[in-house]
DNA sequence: AGCACGCCGACT
DNA sequence: GTCGGCGTGCTC
C-alpha cells in the first residue's frame, strides 16, 4: 500500500507530499516517523494513495518506518494542514507542525522516545489502559453522571441567568446564516455570561468547545469562572506549561472519548500479496542501511518504555521484523488476559479547552463550537512562519464541521466586523448589563498648548490636579503610555550615532535604572557607552519617554505615592499576580502601563484614567494604524467607570484632539468609528475591499537583494488585476541573516493574489496582513 | 535541516 | 591552474 505523507521540518514547497509504502493499514491522521534524503522526519498521513495513482508512481519508494501514535489525529485537524498551506502560501510542512503535538519535532522525535508520556503507554501488569493512564474516566462511570450533570448537578457553578437583551443576542446568533458569526458587545454587556451558556449547551449536546483566549493571564477571570463552572473539563493551555505537560494534555484531548477497539484493524499487517506491481520499493529494512539515528530509531520502539540502554548506537538492526514491530500495539492493548481492552462501551467525553492561537489545533474529537473572545487582539495572528490567523482558520474547522464560531469583541477588527455585518451574522449589545456603571467624565488636553504644562513637560496641569485630589481620597490614578522603558532613542549629540541592536540593527531602549540600554525586539542587552564609541564625544543623550521615566517623573511629583509600574518588563517575573493583588485591594496608588495594563482588569479603586499621548499610535506609516489606536482607546478608557466609584474621569493629552479616532474613542461610539474607517478604506483601495499581501527578499548583500527585488517587480508588474508597490527597504531592513526588501501588493481577488506569488514561495509572503510596518 | 552541486574569487 | 566560499536545489 502507498501512502501519501506530509513531512515536517522540511523545506518542501508549496503543496508537495511524498509518497511512502508499508504493509500497515495506516489511516490519515496517523503521525509517523519516515525517512526523508538522510534524514528521519516526523510525518503526517494524509491519504492511502489509491491503486490508480499508486500505478503511476516512477520513483522509488521508501517505507514508513514507524507510527509514532496509535490514535490518528481528528479529520478536521488533518484538513486544516494543506488548506492554511493553501490559504496563506505556507510550505505545507511548516502547516503540518502546527497540528502535531508540542515538541514533537523531527529533531525531538528522538527525545520523546524516552518522554514518559509518549514511551510508556505500555501497560503494567496491572490491566490499565491508555484512558486510565491518562486519568480518563471509563464511560460506565462518566456518562451517566454527565447527563445528571447538565439537567442538575452537572455544573460546579450554576449559571448566571440571561437577561433579557442577552437572551435576544443568543437568539440571534442561533439565526445567523454563515457559520462565522459575531457578537460585539460592549465591555461590561456580558460576553461571558453568552459563552457560558453557549458551552454548557454544548455539553449537553456532549459536543466540546474550544475557547481562545488573546493569552492566559494569572488575573483572566474568563479562565477562573469557566474553571468554576466547568470544574475538571476545562483544560488549559498556554505557554508557561513545558513542552511535556502540553504534550500530555494534547494526548489527553486526543485519547478523550477514544474508542481503543478502533485500532485493532491495522495493527495487524495486510497480508500482502507480496510487493506490488510497477512502484520500485525499499523495505524499510533496507532504508536503515548507513547512519546510526536511523538504527537508534528504528530499535528503540516507542512503546518499549523508553529504556535508552537498550539502544546500541552504530547498530544496524537485524531484521525487517524487528523494525516493524514497532507498529505492534497489541502490548499496548492487551490485558493480563490477553484480550483487547476495547473500549466500546466509552463514550466520548466533551471537553472545554480554553487557550492562546494553538489551543486551535489540540486534536478535539467531538469539536461543537468554537468560541473567540476579544477576537480583535493581534494575538490571534501568528507572525513568525506560517503566518496565519487564528479567526479564519477557525472559520474553516467550523464550516468544515458545521459548527458556529463565535467571534466576541467590543471593538472587532474592521475586516470582521465588516464580513460579519454583510453576511448578516452580526449581533450587538450595546447595554451594561449593571446599571451601576458610570460614564466618565472626560477631558481633553491639547498637547500643543504648553502653558497647560508648567508643572511637567509630560504631565499637563489638570492630570497632575487630578492626581493631588485622587492622593487625598485614597482613589487610584492610571497613567497610560504605550511605551516601555525610559528612553527609545540613545544618540550621540556631536556625530549623530544612534545606539542601535547588533543583531536587529534596531534602536534600542534606554533602561534607566541600571542604565542598560535593551533591544525590544530580540531582547538583547548592553551598557550605555560612556562617550561615543564612533567620535568618543561624551554627549551621549537620550530621546523620548517611556514608562520608566514616567515612573521616576511621577515620584518627583507625588513622594508619597505609591506607585507601580505594569509593562511588559515586570511581566515575566511573576510578581504581576502579587502586584495586581495589592492594586486591587487599593494600596497602590498610580499605577503606570503600557498595553499589558489595558486588557481585562478590573480596579475598583480606580477613579482617573490619563492618556499621555493618545495619537502616539496615529504617527506609525500603517493602514491598520487606526484601528489599533481606537482599539486600545476603547480599553483604556473601559478601565474606569465600571460602577465601583460613583465618580469616574479621564484625561486625554493628544496633539490631535479633533482627530475621528479620538472623538469616536470618548463616545464609545464604535459603529460610528467603523462607518468613518470604511469610507477611508474603501477610498484608499484597503481591506476589506482589497486583499493586501507582502512579498519580502532577504539575500546576505544589499547588492543581491535589490537585483531579486527588481526583478520580482517586473515580473510582478505584468500581472493584471495586481497593484504592485514600488520595492521598498523593510522595517526591518537590515538583520544578521541578510538585507531585506519588500514589495506590496494588492488585488480585489485572493485568487490573483496567491497566484502572483507562487513563484516566490520561497521567500517571505504574508497574505491579508494585519499591519505592513 | 542537511547535503550535493555548481559557479566565481585568492592562493600554493 | 585549483581550493573553497556560498548561493541554489532536492529530499518520495
Amino acid at each position: 500500500m502507498f501512502f501519501e505523507v506530509i513531512p515536517t521540518d522540511t523545506f518542501l514547497d508549496q503543496n508537495s507530499t511524498l509518497v511512502y509504502t508499508s504493509n500497515y493499514r495506516y489511516q490519515p491522521g496517523h503521525i509517523v516517523l519516515v525517512p526523508l534524503g538522510r534524514r528521519t522526519v516526523v510525518g503526517v498521513v494524509l491519504r492511502k494513495l489509491p491503486t490508480n495513482e499508486a500505478t503511476k508512481i516512477t520513483f522509488t519508494v521508501k517505507s514508513i518506518l514507524k507510527l509514532l501514535l496509535p490514535v490518528p489525529i481528528p479529520p478536521h485537524l488533518l484538513a486544516a494542514i494543506p488548506w492554511l498551506a493553501h490559504y496563506y502560501l505556507a510550505p505545507i510542512s511548516h502547516t503540518a507542525n502546527l497540528a502535531i503535538p508540542a515538541g514533537l519535532t523531527s529533531r525531538g522525535a528522538l527525545d520523546c522516545l524516552s518522554d514518559p508520556h509518549f514511551a510508556s503507554l505500555k501497560p503494567s501488569r496491572a490491566e490499565t489502559t491508555v484512558r486510565e493512564r491518562y486519568g480518563l474516566k471509563t464511560a460506565h462511570k462518566a456518562s451517566p453522571k454527565l447527563t445528571e450533570d447538565i439537567s442538575g448537578g452537572l455544573l460546579k457553578l450554576p449559571l448566571i441567568p440571561l437577561n433579557q437583551p442577552q437572551k435576544t443576542a443568543l437568539q440571534g446568533l442561533e439565526k445567523a446564516p454563515s457559520y462565522t458569526r459575531m457578537l460585539r458587545g460592549v465591555t461590561g454587556s456580558g460576553k461571558t455570561n453568552l459563552y457560558l451558556q453557549l458551552t454548557a449547551e454544548a455539553l449537553k449536546k456532549q459536543k466540546s468547545t474550544i475557547l481562545l483566549v488573546p493569552e492566559i493571564a494569572l488575573t483572566s477571570q474568563l479562565v477562573k469562572i469557566f474553571t468554576e463552572t466547568f470544574g475538571a473539563r476545562v483544560l488549559l493551555v498556554h505557554s508557561n506549561q513545558t513542552l511535556a505537560e502540553r504534550r500530555k494534555i494534547w494526548l489527553k484531548i486526543l485519547l478523550s472519548g477514544q474508542n481503543l477497539s478502533l485500532f485493532k484493524p491495522y495493527l495487524t499487517p495486510e497480508k500482502s500479496s507480496k510487493a506490488s506491481k510497477s512502484p520500485k520499493v525499499i523495505p524499510a529494512s533496507k532504508t536503515a542501511t548507513e547512519p546510526p539515528l536511523t538504527a537508534k530509531i528504528e530499535q528503540s520502539s516507542l512503546f518499549d518504555n523508553g529504556q535508552k540502554s537498550a539502544k546500541k548506537p552504530n547498530k544496524k538492526p537485524k531484521n525487517p521484523s524487528k523494525a516493524q514491530k514497532c507498529l505492534d500495539f497489541s502490548d499496548l492493548l492487551l490485558t493480563k488476559n490477553g484480550k483487547y481492552a476495547t473500549m466500546e462501551s466509552c463514550t466520548a467525553e466533551p471537553l472545554v479547552i480554553i487557550g492562546p492561537r494553538s489551543a486551535l489545533l489540540t486534536p478535539v474529537q467531538n469539536l461543537g463550537q468554537i468560541i473567540i473572545d476579544e477576537a480583535h487582539e493581534g494575538a490571534y495572528y501568528q507572525e513568525n512562519a506560517p503566518r496565519y490567523s487564528a479567526l479564519r482558520l477557525a472559520s474553516f474547522i467550523a464550516g468544515k464541521l458545521k459548527i458556529p464560531c463565535l467571534l466576541g469583541s467590543a471593538t472587532p477588527n474592521l475586516v470582521d466586523y465588516h464580513l460579519a455585518k454583510t453576511k448578516n451574522s452580526l449581533v450587538e449589545l450595546t447595554q451594561k448589563a449593571k446599571n451601576t456603571a458610570v460614564k466618565p467624565r472626560f477631558t481633553i488636553v491639547d498637547l500643543k498648548n504648553r502653558d497647560l504644562f508648567y508643572k511637567n513637560r509630560y504631565l499637563s496641569n489638570p492630570l497632575i490636579s487630578a492626581i493631588d485630589k485622587n492622593l487625598a481620597n485614597h482613589h487610584q490614578t492610571l497613567i497610560f503610555h504605550n511605551r516601555r522603558g525610559s528612553a527609545p532613542l540613545t544618540i550621540c549629540e556631536d556625530c549623530g550615532w544612534q545606539a542601535l541592536c547588533p543583531i536587529c540593527y534596531l534602536p534600542m531602549t534606554l533602561h534607566a535604572d541600571g542604565y542598560i540600554l535593551t533591544c525590544h525586539i530580540c531582547g538583547h542587552e548592553e551598557k550605555v557607552p560612556s562617550s561615543c564609541p564612533n567620535c568618543h564625544h561624551a554627549g551621549i543623550i537620550h530621546k523620548g519617554f517611556g514608562t520608566k521615566l514616567l515612573e521616576t517623573e511621577l515620584q518627583h511629583l507625588f513622594p508619597e505615592a505609591k506607585i507601580a509600574r505594569f509593562d511588559g518588563d515586570n511581566k515575566k517575573g511573576g510578581d504581576l499576580a502579587s502586584l495586581y493583588h495589592e492594586v486591587k485591594a487599593g494600596a497602590i496608588d498610580i499605577l503606570i502601563g503600557t498595553q499589558t495594563l489595558a486588557r481585562g482588569l478590573d480596579l475598583p479603586h480606580l477613579a482617573t484614567v490619563g492618556v499621555v499621548q493618545a495619537d502616539a499610535g496615529l504617527a506609525l506609516p500603517d493602514f491598520a494604524a487606526e484601528e489599533r489606536t481606537f482599539q486600545l482607546l476603547a480599553q483604556v478608557f473601559g478601565r474606569v467607570g465600571r460602577g465601583h466609584l460613583d465618580q469616574a474621569n479621564v484625561i486625554i493629552q493628544t496633539y490631535q484632539p479633533d482627530h475621528p479616532v479620538i472623538q469616536t474613542a470618548i463616545e464609545a461610539d464604535f459603529p460610528r468609528f467603523a462607518d468613518y474607517l470604511i469610507k477611508k478604506r474603501r477610498a484608499q483601495s484597503l481591506p476589506p475591499f482589497y486583499y493586501l499581501a507582502r512579498l519580502a527578499i532577504t539575500y546576505k548583500t544589499e547588492k543581491t537583494t535589490l537585483s531579486k527585488i527588481r526583478a520580482a517587480h517586473k515580473t510582478l508588474s505584468q500581472i493584471k488585476n495586481l497593484t504592485v508597490s514600488p520595492p521598498t527597504p523593510a522595517f526591518h531592513e537590515r538583520t544578521s541573516r541578510g538585507y531585506t526588501w519588500q514589495i506590496i501588493l494588492k488585488s480585489t481577488s485572493r485568487e490573483t493574489l496567491r497566484h502572483a506569488l507562487t513563484p516566490f514561495s520561497a521567500h517571505h509572503i504574508e497574505l491579508d496582513p494585519p499591519s505592513l510596518l
